[in-house]
DNA sequence: TCTGGGGTCCTAGGACCC
DNA sequence: TCTGGGGTCCTAGGACCC
């Protein structure tokens, strides 16, 4: 058996349980600080009862409700808290799995009473951050966390042989994970409504998902694959010079979080859109690995003079690195360690008195 | 009037190697 | 001159999730 945690409405139960202000008051957690121009990250229950869901752009959230409190989300937070339940459910001493920032699963293979190990875990969730989890138990990942979501919030769900079939007939195939999109999409224009529908067309979709477990949970979870920031503009852009401090302002945090990981990379893409040029991404590999802000940055240019655009008009823009791998600074060349202890410089000046203390001069075009 | 940001996995074609 | 087969790496894009 799998036992799949799911934070309910993770975010905004955080900022919830910090500030006794907001609780019991309909809350949204915005991606970012302007109010209006934004989208909900995360809805409390509060706001979800008026119909309000993540995904929504913020304007909509105000416009059903005027006295919505909005929050900026802080991810440093969410990630601090979501590490600290990790720990505590590596108590529990069963193959753990990190799936997302609010969700967890547990291989349950040997305990005998799973339905009590479920309680136990939303109790001592409960104890330790007065924020509450919905639990599912079922035979394989898919339908653990299936389950986890039919009793949402602060639920506890068990799908067993004797209520397999009766769950998947009234459960609707998009709400199972994988159907959400086109995908579901697909199968509903087929005449397949449910999960039990799916189920009798395609038993392996929901048979076949043992799931990834560590078999030590005492050891930390995986690196990365992958590290990214976006950005997209208040308005139109086609100052090439203002553009270009984007990207150095991008690859800039991008570098930063490779070296905090004490990551490089081998991979370097770029990401452009705007409504004449559509999303553009382009990629570049290289035998060398970086974390070299300034090196990702160069990267970025030669990748988007190879996309040959004559005055983009851009709307949005982001970095992503790829191929990830440990660094190791014995294998730089002299002239390469002579950048990185000015980058470490960088990094230390930053990390004392603040993101933002020092920044490369172009940058200053974004602000 | 365009509505964020950070990820993962998959596929298919082309280049290149043996 | 024409002929096979296997494999890796890279690129570009799509789909989905939280």
């Amino acid at each position: 058996m799998i036992l799949h945690v799911d934070m309910d409405a993770f975010f905004a139960s955080i900022e919830q349980a910090i500030n006794p202000r907001l609780k019991g008051k309909p809350l949204i957690v915005g991606s970012r600080g302007s109010k209006m121009h934004t989208v909900v990250c995360a809805a409390s229950y509060e706001a979800k009862h008026l119909g309000i869901h993540s995904g929504m752009p913020s304007r909509d959230a105000f416009n059903i409700c005027p006295n919505l409190e909005f929050v900026t989300a802080d991810q440093a937070k969410y990630i601090w808290t979501s590490e600290q339940i990790f720990e505590l459910l590596k108590g529990f001493n069963s193959p753990l799995n990190y799936a997302s920032i609010d969700e967890f699963q547990m291989d349950l293979t040997g305990i005998k009473n799973a339905v009590s190990l479920g309680k136990e875990v939303k109790l001592q969730i409960y104890a330790n951050f007065n924020i509450t989890a919905s639990v599912g138990i079922a035979k394989n990942w898919l339908l653990a966390k299936l389950a986890s979501k039919l009793n949402k919030p602060d639920g506890l769900t068990l799908i067993n042989d004797e209520n397999f079939e009766e769950t998947l007939r009234v459960t609707p195939l998009n709400k199972l994970c994988g159907m959400g999109g086109k995908n579901g999409q697909i199968f509903m224009n087929q005449g397949l409504k449910t999960c039990w529908d799916l189920y009798l067309n395609l038993p392996e979709f929901i048979n076949n998902n043992p799931g990834k477990f560590e078999e030590n949970p005492g050891k930390s979870s995986e690196s990365p694959k992958s590290v990214s920031h976006s950005y997209t503009l208040p308005r139109v852009e086609i100052n090439p010079r203002v553009i270009q401090a984007w990207i150095r302002l991008l690859s800039e945090m991008v570098g930063v979080r490779l070296r905090q990981q004490n990551l490089v990379c081998r991979t370097v893409n770029l990401y452009l859109s705007g409504s004449e040029i559509g999303s553009l991404g382009a990629q570049k590999t290289s035998q060398i690995t970086t974390n070299d802000s300034y090196e990702i940055y160069s990267k970025c240019l030669k990748i988007m003079a190879k996309m040959s655009l004559k005055r983009p008009k851009i709307r949005a823009l982001g970095v992503s690195v790829s191929q990830l791998n440990q660094a190791d600074s014995s294998l730089l060349l002299i002239e390469e360690k002579q950048r990185e202890s000015l980058t470490r410089a960088f990094d230390l000046i930053n990390g004392r008195f603040g993101e933002g203390t020092i920044y490369p001069a172009i940058t200053s075009f974004t602000r």
